[in-house]
DNA sequence: TTGTAAATGCAAATAATTTGCAATTAGGAG
DNA sequence: CTCCTAATTGCAAATTATTTGCATTTACAA
């Protein structure tokens, strides 16, 4: 399980000050750990912890935590999502299509991939697998 | 082979009408057939074949193109990207991260998911497989 | 040929994200 | 502990992709 502790830890290592904003900020994603959350409802939630923190910082934090690889983005409608890249064990998402509820998959066929990227001449850095669908309690609210 | 013809007739086929514009944007897909191409290149493109064709319209006939589900949208920095769906091959992408370009990997590892999903009490709808890296002529610039 | 709903072009609006800049602050050096 | 400096923040304004309102034009079925 990854502790705040930990996320503060490696902010550090990487140079950066632990202000009392970037730690609110580290509070908020480690309750929403394994979960895509937008720049806007991180706001919502850390505004609890320490009340005018402005969105621009959060941004801007949420950049630099992209930066040293402790945030995974990704944008699909119009509103970047963010989630915490946990170590333990690489993986994907299910993500609603209605509320947005994430579960994770802990499942990667990137080495299928490979041979093939390999065939194409690309050098293969990132990939990105996502799943689409409808969650059990939105499923319910579907017309038949 | 997807051909012109074929995307004509499922446009008109949805009750949707074929304008010179849209004829012309639908051109520039199918020349780009199979990578993807954002909104704004769509435009150069289709100015040389309808001159003062508007952004505007560009957006409106994508959106439609994408609703009748001939069109795969994607966006992974600010700008949405548009590929044409061609039916005859399931199929997903390796995207360079330097230049755009695109190739195919014929390759879904889906079926190995669902199972996974069903897990999760999920309805499985969609899935977005995206593989980043750098292709055969951005490698060679990249710092050593 | 005509009528009408669909489509277009333009300008203005929107919304997420970014940037400039002055003021504040974390945290290492002394 | 105090001071210094680069990092960080907050605010307001800028940016950029995309969308919307509206008047005008157009495709195409009758």
């Amino acid at each position: 399980m990854i502790s705040l502790k930990d996320l503060k830890k490696k902010v550090k290592e990487n140079g950066y000050k632990l202000t009392p904003q970037r730690k609110a900020i580290l509070k908020v994603l480690i309750g929403h750990n394994k979960h895509f959350i937008s720049a806007e409802d991180i706001l919502k939630e850390t505004i609890k912890i320490y009340p005018n923190l402005n969105i621009t910082t959060i941004y801007r934090n949420l950049e630099i935590l992209e930066d040293i690889n402790m945030l995974h983005k990704t944008k699909d409608n119009n509103t970047a999502l963010y989630c915490l890249i946990c170590e333990e064990s690489h993986h994907h998402h299910i993500i609603c299509k209605i509320c947005g509820k994430t579960e994770i998959i802990d499942f990667c066929p990137l080495k299928k991939f490979s041979d093939l990227v390999k065939e194409k001449n690309f050098i293969l850095t990132d990939h990105k697998i996502e799943l689409y669908g409808y969650c059990e309690d939105c499923k319910k609210d579907l017309n038949p």
